[in-house]
DNA sequence: CAACAAACAGACAGGCTTGACTGTTTGTTT
DNA sequence: AAACAAACAGTCAAGCCTGTCTGTTTGTTG
């Protein structure tokens, strides 16, 4: 009497690693890089060790998986807040939209990320090259969000400099979130790249 | 025929918790807070394990005492800095000297305690008052130097957006340092402030 | 249905980290 | 100088992390 569903390999692999990806940014989120160990991540992810090393020979690969994983998130994350900014207010509420994301658990498990990158070759050779692709991607939403002319001087820089604000504000809001400390820059700042943009 | 010099103990023990520390500081920029280790640190400081021991029980005290020297030597290094920044083109030399020191080892070393602390309460008791108090000093002498005028509104938010900028673009050197493109980003920054401050 | 391969489970060993502990040297105090 | 305390040195055990290994289940193929 098992009415145990028959489920091919391939459906069932994909489940796995998708499971544990999930799982090791949820680490990352709560326990920061340093705390997440393999152990951790496969009872979280509530998969045994066994099976977690079959999909993942290393914690290195799995932790790459991880990032090409969360890429692919955090993209869909910022086109969907995109869509969904109204058109009054444009610049202001582009500006929220990007503060937002750059304090988001996507963020904040990219954030992590990058820092160990910086003192891990293996992984900085996996992060890198993504990192560029989603700051390009997202440049380009700016930019057509904002509909600024970046043939115009200085236009392409005061977006760029958005961009690195948000992510400076993203960092101070993962010690002492203060929403509305964040909101008050951005709409200065709005106003301010308003004027200059125009 | 020894010519041991006689060294009284405090001055000793001084000695010796400033080698610790600095050592401290020194393996977090160049292996991460993850692979900084109290052997690894030992090792560096060239100080036995037991003396080491011996004037910080735990790894905690010892990371804990980093943080208050980090502070410190923030400090005087953006305060020497500060005296450095030439009276011509006021605004530019400011931001770029700004964004030399939140690219420089002691930011960096700032940032791996920053992103550890956010999952290490024992850390984040410590780094949190001391990296207010620096962000409060920091924001005074910023507005000194450019002769800013706070009582007029909005002006208080853009030096804040400024030293958010800064620290978004020290993030962004930590994988790829591209001096350039942050200077560009910097300069057009600069002018705009100048344009929205008088 | 038989044979095979992939998926899954859990035990295990080697290496590293931390902090406790014992012993030695050096400075201070009386 | 004797007695004491602080500074210094090095060893050791407990615990965790990683990755290997053996064994079991489940799906696939002929």
């Amino acid at each position: 009497m098992s009415s145990t569903v028959r489920v091919s390999q391939e459906e069932r692999s994909r489940a796995m690693r998708a499971r544990l990806m999930d799982a090791t940014i949820d680490c990352l989120v709560e326990h920061g890089f340093g705390g997440t160990s393999s152990t951790l991540i496969s009872e979280r992810a509530g998969v045994s060790r066994g099976a977690q090393l079959h999909h993942f020979p290393t914690k290195n690969d799995l932790v790459v998986a991880a990032v090409t994983h969360l890429t692919e998130v955090r993209g869909a994350e910022l086109a969907a807040a995109a869509a969904a900014v109204p058109a009054a207010h444009r610049t202001r509420d582009v500006l929220r939209m990007l503060g937002d994301h750059f304090a988001s658990p996507v963020f904040i498990a990219a954030l992590e990320l990058w820092v160990a990158a910086r003192t891990e070759p293996a992984l900085l050779a996996a992060v890198e090259p993504l990192e560029q692709k989603v700051g390009r991607e997202t440049h380009r939403m700016t930019v057509e969000l904002l509909g600024a002319d970046e043939s115009r001087p200085g236009v392409r820089e005061l977006v760029q400099a958005t961009l690195d604000l948000v992510r400076g504000l993203g960092l101070a809001a993962t010690i002492s979130d203060d929403t509305r400390r964040r909101n008050r820059i951005l709409d200065q700042w709005a106003r301010t790249l308003d004027g200059a943009l125009t």
